[in-house]
DNA sequence: TATTGTTATACTCTATAACTATA
DNA sequence: TATAGTTATAGAGTATAACAATA
């Protein structure tokens, strides 16, 4: 293992494992916190997350929200039930093609999918870093979530 | 919404606001991958952390390990049925208190762990930053995840 | 009485496969 | 035949409640 690391490298690495293991802790602490808040509001994390995919101004296909939620087309349906009875959704179907179905948001899903929308972006757990720092954590994270990674990952 | 933010405190909001985003991304992304990894190893991602927290070298109690895991003590005794099929850990009756169960790892288990380990704090990801940049991402991250949070949080 | 581990049960999330109605 | 949505089913993860054995 000598020749193919330098001491150096090592170091990086260990950093890097720690930097891992950080990032993983903050992102659970803030999904847990963003999943109590979400079912303040009566929704499952899913139903939210599904909520908020959805543009109250231009109502999509199931199809294009299973595409924007990165699953099956099957898991939309009972999601969209759970709207649907809570009132925050209403399926409407489409007159040019009647094997669509499009989802159009209520005026009560308006309101509700712009505090999930907040509890999303919820960023309580940043209040400690100064503005500078912020900037900079800004970067790191754009760099990371572009280009950072090897194409095989 | 004038008199309690100042333009610059709605900039640096958004901005949080994107950061949180970001990060959130980053790690469904983490995740993904540590989970497909996980999997080539023949474990479920929770039998893989649970492996993950045990000690090979001091056994302890069932309970201990819910606790590290942050879950329910039902839970773990499946996680641990898996595992003991899989031939990577041994449940033994503690002699002392015959209520508790200790989790022995096996030789199995303590290569199967190593290797879960590297998965779990996997940076590749990582790879695009520099030196410089990666040691700042450290310091951000030990920040916010220490006590970059009010305490209501 | 209290605690450890287990079982029974239920809910959520996700996936695959088969069905229907359209196209 | 191909596609949109649905249904049925299954596995994984997690939670609560009740139970047996032990303290």
């Amino acid at each position: 293992m000598d020749h193919m690391t330098s001491p150096r490298a090592t170091d990086r690495a260990q950093l890097a494992r720690e930097v891992v293991l950080r990032l993983t802790h903050v992102a659970s602490a803030m999904r847990h916190h963003m999943d109590v808040d979400v079912a303040r509001l009566g929704l499952t994390p899913a139903a939210a997350r599904a909520l908020a995919k959805l543009d109250p101004d231009r109502p999509i296909p199931s199809r294009d929200l299973a595409a924007q939620l990165e699953c099956d087309r099957s898991n939309v349906t009972a999601l969209v039930d759970k709207l649907e009875q809570l009132g925050l959704v209403e399926r409407r179907t489409d007159p040019a093609d009647r094997r669509v179905k499009t989802l159009v948001v209520t005026a009560a899903g308006r309101s509700t999918r712009q505090a999930v929308e907040a509890v999303l972006s919820d960023h309580r757990l940043l209040a400690g870093l100064r503005d500078a720092e912020l900037r900079t954590l800004h970067e790191l994270a754009m760099k990371i979530s572009d280009g950072g990674c090897p194409a095989d990952y």
